[in-house]
DNA sequence: GACAAACGCGAGTAAATGCTCGCATTTTCT
DNA sequence: AGAAAATGCGAGCATTTACTCGCGTTTGTC
């Protein structure tokens, strides 16, 4: 197999920008329809250039899921403080929604490659690494908060949150940023609901 | 445009061996990568045959989810009796949720159908009209739970549990039988825990 | 400056795919 | 029986699309 050349300076800017690029495309027409051809005229590249970077589609999907790993990491490594897993359960569950709407309003190509389930099985691996990454990172969240629980049921319940979470983001992101608050609100309530019988009984509920 | 021809008894049949044949495909493949020719080759049957009954993919598609609207509405309608909406909120919920499963169990096309958010613009029509059955049952049955509901509280409360149901459903139907059982209590839970927040204090609650 | 490697182009290709068309067979109707 | 309508076939068309290739330009290194 061919190695990998020595990027340029330019060559990584180029491979900056045909990220962004197929961000956009993959955003407006979904991954199954979005063509190569369309993502390099975005860029405003030649169909030859793009696949002087990425060995074919597939792999510019990877590198675009690999991206917003990151960067997905990145925000919320700044939100959490430790000790933020002690906060009062709806506090706790708005600090991990806010940065991943954040993320998916910043990057709108994040949904086409996080929530949809109709892609061709090579696609299956980034978007498999996407979803694990969210869900190992609320798993640790919640082994901080319930430190009781078996490790099998706390996986369920990572798994199912990220689920939940999943599946309102893209009523969340769609949704003209005037009504978005209320939506964001809703899965807040559905979030704290399904967890809150994990919760220890509060000393003085029934005052 | 050319009016429909006048169906025989063969042609009726055709039409229903196409429509599970598409549903096998679909489900194997999804919407976007199914083919029509692996569709009419599935069903034993020329692509011109195919062409015959169904004027593109779009309307096989449309048909499909019309047989699976009216399959659900049926199954619905055998689950609740009058009375159903005032039994405790976990075995309404359970009872809401047992015929889907089935239906989707039984239905392999369904989910490709229902739950795919990167599906071609034009399929949006039939998935909407299915999703939009769904959240009316369910707003149905809240409404009648829960009487004193405003109407556009009530219909955000319908489509953020159809939605978590949705997320759900793939999990539920790709797990083999011997573990489904643990994630329909999940989903149970999670719903439950959405709407309890809804419900009328219980007397007697803090004895 | 000279050489190689990386970059860039865009017309072009092979394969896939939704769909058509001419024609043959079967069913229905009178 | 005979006409008309419905059903059936499958090679093949028109289009799309992921990807290639030959060749020219720019960048980095000595």
């Amino acid at each position: 197999m061919p190695e990998e050349p020595r990027r340029q300076a330019r060559g990584q800017r180029r491979m900056v920008q045909l990220l962004d690029a197929a961000a956009v495309v993959f955003a407006e027409a979904g991954y199954a329809k979005a063509t190569t051809n369309a993502i390099a005229r975005q860029a405003g590249v030649s169909p030859g250039t793009l696949y002087q970077f990425f060995a074919n589609k597939e792999a510019l999907a990877e590198a675009l899921a690999e991206r917003y790993r990151s960067e997905l990491a990145a925000a919320h490594q700044k939100a959490f403080d430790p000790g933020t897993a002690q906060l009062p359960l709806p506090e706790l569950v708005d600090r991990m929604i806010r940065p991943m709407v954040e993320v998916n309003l910043e990057n709108p190509g994040f949904k086409a490659l996080f929530g949809s389930g109709d892609l061709p099985d090579k696609l299956t691996a980034p978007t498999r690494a996407l979803q694990k990454a969210v869900t190992g990172r609320v798993a640790e969240v919640l082994a901080a908060r319930y430190p009781g629980l078996p490790t099998d049921r706390l996986e369920t319940t990572a798994a199912v949150a990220t689920q939940i979470f999943a599946a309102l983001l893209g009523t969340i992101v769609t949704t003209p940023a005037a009504h978005r608050e209320r939506w964001i609100t809703e899965l807040n309530q559905a979030l704290v609901g399904y967890l809150t019988p994990l919760e220890p009984a509060r000393s003085g509920s029934c005052g």
